[in-house]
DNA sequence: TTTGGGCCTGACAACGTTGTCAACGCGAGA
DNA sequence: TCTCGCGTTGACAACGTTGTCAGGCCCAAA
């Protein structure tokens, strides 16, 4: 900038009004200044720009998400960047894998980079390092899952009410014996979707068969076993609930087993393929782009001010009947 | 930190060597500063970190992939992510959609938070904004896409011998009539294989069909719309040769036209449920994990002073045989 | 006792900006 | 002619760090 203002022939000051864009420079000096950016590829340090006077703010967003490479969460990534980049922020993004650890070590590396706000899917039952950055004044949106304790706002699904429309669907085809294939209820989605499960078949008034419950499922390849073992251990399921792409290897499995047609399957969280296969696979649908766009509106009108009380949104899953969740005990 | 010297009683320059670990400083007063770092939850400002001394990085890097949603650029993003972090490294992301006006306005506001280096999946056939960083000394990675003139490392696929592998596989199971459905040709990526399609087919001493080239399609909508009306405009192809979402459409289309069994379909880039389609749909695979970590490897041999020529990767993609590429005419 | 050399510690400048405020030039009104 | 006020411009400090360097202390050797 220093150099620039030589080129100019201006001072430093005179410098930054023009590059803001600031009144009251006159339009000789401005242009001045512009060719001087212009042959020194200058550009703005908005390092030193966030550092001056505390209320400048960084424009970036801090993104903890589970793993970029789920679709699920590579949607909500991609819709909050849509909403920041709407309104000239960016986004520092980083995947937990579960891991409370890493988490907790993204929430800082963001913190140390002074982020504007901070939108997580949570996967620590600890909540102490996000309380202590809303505390320090960073905006916190949860999405995907709800906080134990902490205050904030959050977006998620409904997972409840899905998992009660997924099993109840199959409780109506006639089905008793149904599975539950699901990653471990420490993790907030999958804990709420065995509450639903729990709930709907007592409301039935179905008893909880436990070696139909396997819990601490994670990816496909693990799916595919926990299948290959409840119909080898006698536990016979005539339908199975799984979720996100759990669901995938609970299908993969199934059509290995030659049991697709006979066993019925309903999945929580669409999948691109799920109506090509055959059956297709029937899946209670959550809306990621949506859910993704509410939490980046939250967190933008924390970041402008808003001070009101924290506020929950669960939002209502929709079931698609496409055939495998259709099939009849 | 001027708050953390006074409760400590020491001098900031001594709160600095502790935060960072320095040695030259008593048990004694380590342990004070770190007292009053927990009792202020004090975290070290990394902007003004990398601000004095130009010697300082902000250990973030700048990636700009064509779509986080997109599941070849999410497992980029992610392994990407995942040699960054091994290093201490984040990542600022963003989605260019294939807009140059959105990669460039990306490029900049990246570069305005000084990030150290850049990988960009390029979708400008311009490469100035990029030339001018790299001049300014912040080392480029191209992803998946190789640069037009621009003198910078690049890792991606041999798009050339991958189509041709897949083309050649079912002109070997008889088919002539061959359709091409893929994106414009100025995405390198599409153009690529469109020279693949063409070389393979003039190999074979076939003509190329104009009727049977389809360009410009984006997603599996339009794949789909692009599908309908190669088989009501007369073009009739026994087999397509298709990519990435596209291949989705193409697929989807097929079925509802009662043609799965009976058109030859190889994609590019593997789906994951491609094995669980009747029939199972062939693609060249490629692997974006690899190319997502190789691309991070040169970048930090970049980073770490690595002045050598420029060095383009073209790794080999893999046919994978599942059933649809395998239909005979 | 003096000198020398480690080892700790802190004062100060600087990184690249922008907010604050003072000063300048110029034309209008008294 | 003098004063006032407005529109421009720039000097300077400060944002939160860290590199540089000097100074203080203490112990061993002369």
């Amino acid at each position: 900038m220093r150099d620039v203002a030589d080129v100019a022939g201006v001072s430093v000051k005179t410098v930054s009004r023009v590059i803001n864009g600031e009144p009251g420079v006159s339009e000789e000096l401005r242009t001045r200044v512009r060719d001087a950016v212009g042959q020194l590829d200058y550009q703005r340090d908005d390092r030193a720009r966030s550092l001056k006077s505390g209320h400048q703010r960084t424009r970036t967003i801090g993104l903890v998400t589970v793993d970029v490479s789920n679709p699920f969460h590579a949607e909500l990534n991609r819709s909050i960047e849509d909403e920041a980049a709407r309104r000239g922020h960016l986004l520092i993004t980083g995947s937990s894998d579960e891991s409370p650890d890493r988490e907790r070590a993204l929430v800082q590396e963001f913190a140390q980079r002074r982020v504007d706000a901070l939108i997580v899917a949570p996967c620590s039952l600890s909540e102490e390092h996000l309380q202590r950055e809303m505390e320090l004044g960073t905006p916190i949106v949860m999405i995907d899952r709800a906080p134990a304790h902490l205050e904030c706002d959050y977006v998620a699904t409904d997972n409840v009410a899905g998992s009660r429309a997924a099993v109840g669907h199959m409780i109506e085809n006639g089905h008793r014996r149904i599975a539950f294939v699901g990653d471990s209820p420490s993790i907030w989605t999958a804990w709420r979707r065995l509450v639903g499960y729990e709930r709907e078949l007592e409301a039935a008034g179905t008893q909880i068969q436990p070696e139909l419950v396997v819990t601490g499922v994670r990816g496909a390849k693990s799916a595919a076993e926990a299948v290959r073992s409840l119909f080898s251990n006698g536990a016979e399921p005539t339908a199975i609930f799984a979720q996100n792409l759990i669901t995938m290897g609970v299908v993969k499995a199934l059509h290995e087993l030659g049991l697709a047609e006979s066993v019925a399957v309903v999945g929580f969280d669409d999948l691109e393929f799920a109506d090509l296969v055959t059956p297709g696979v029937s899946v209670v649908a959550q809306n990621p782009r949506r859910m993704g766009r509410l939490a980046a509106e939250r967190l933008f009108a924390r970041i402008e001010g808003d001070e009101s009380e924290a506020m929950g949104m669960l939002l209502e899953p929709a079931l698609i009947r496409r055939g495998s969740g259709e099939i009849r005990a």
